[in-house]
DNA sequence: CAGAAACTGGTACGGCCGTACCAATCGAGG
DNA sequence: CCTCGATTGGTACGGCCGTACCAGTTTCTG
């Protein structure tokens, strides 16, 4: 066995690649389809590996799950990061940045009803798996930091983020049982509306 | 077959009466264990009945979730409804108008981390069985409607709804994320705060 | 009192699931 | 080279799932 001590970290370096491949097609499937349509045979196929290969890696569906959470949310911080670093430092609209803060909290790239849907599961998902938790909270504290300095480059220091993320996270809920796409526009104008009432306080 | 042109309605009391205990135990099922927990099996056995009634008087697992959905709706919105109606019609403080945005939104009895789970996974259950979306799209509008009229009982008359909602299912779900049992406490402090935030506006 | 319709309940099929098992293969250290 | 641990991949088990089937029973209707 490789996994000495009861985890499962490869020893050699084609097992650590494949090992990579399987936590890379996890997180797309997390990403895309939701913690619930990532199973052991889903991640295998869309890794291109027998199922076994993932057993063999990852104690559990649930160890899988973890790291696969984990690597969605390096996956996305990473390119948001560079976005929040290369903002500019100037005053600007709450419209526009009203933009930026869905670019920080969803990523620039969560653009359809579907794959919000798979994000906010990602959040759910905790509650039914414990384990996720922790990198959960990780995820949500980074995004925090991350919007604290957009917000602050925008001219805007001193917004309260957890109230803009709370509405933003709300209205995308509510739009998503709608149903009609709009769930991005929506958020977006939800925060504009909370940015300027808060400038105008 | 009972089912006259496709759907399932009873023609005997005795028919009635069994559907009827299938609904009640599926709408239990879904506000305490989910849409993903609500399936043939397990509501057969939480209704006292065995699994092929379930498949006689639904057609599909989505249509028995439907129904399901609808009555815990209507289940939790009746108490509200009458809640409401006994409001005094006074102004009342930012903080106790909180306590009852949260009761008619959330419901008075819905106070454990896991139960407010089960609340917000009915809704993103929309996504994923767009059967449902009708009925979650009404329920959201009655909410809205009694949500109003508690507002204006307590002297905040034109109040943004939407934005409170939204300011509570976004702390809610960020504070199910921390795990600590504390998510309806964080909402109606949120709550609190952009109410006095609005009226100081 | 038939006969038909509604209902009952046991059973089964095919599918996906997490996980376990194990013989075969590979690759580096002796 | 040879050995041994790491890795591979095919397979299987038991479980839950949605749904279908059907012989038997009840209940209504003419």
């Amino acid at each position: 066995m490789a996994a000495t001590g009861g985890a499962s970290r490869p020893a050699t370096a084609k097992g650590a690649a494949r090992r990579e491949a399987i936590v890379a097609a996890a997180a797309r499937l997390v990403a895309t389809e939701g913690p619930d349509g990532t199973s052991h045979r889903a991640v295998a196929a869309a890794a291109g590996v027998p199922l076994a290969a993932t057993t063999y890696y990852f104690r559990s569906l649930d160890d899988l799950l973890v790291a696969a959470v984990e690597r969605a949310a390096d996956d996305e911080l990473g390119p948001v990061t560079e976005l929040v670093a290369a903002l500019p430092r100037r005053r600007t609209s709450a419209d526009r940045v009203a933009g930026i803060v869905l670019d920080v909290v969803l990523g620039p790239d969560r653009l359809e009803d579907a794959d919000l849907q798979a994000h906010y599961e990602r959040f759910l998902a905790g509650g039914r798996h414990p384990a996720l938790r922790p990198v959960l909270r990780q995820t949500r504290r980074r995004v925090d930091a991350l919007l604290t300095e957009a917000l602050d480059r925008c001219g805007h220091a001193g917004a309260d983020t957890a109230q803009l993320v709370a509405v933003l996270d709300g209205t995308v809920i509510s739009a998503l049982v709608e149903g009609d796409g709009r769930a991005r526009v929506r958020a977006r104008a939800a925060v504009a509306a909370l940015l300027e009432s808060d400038s105008s306080a």
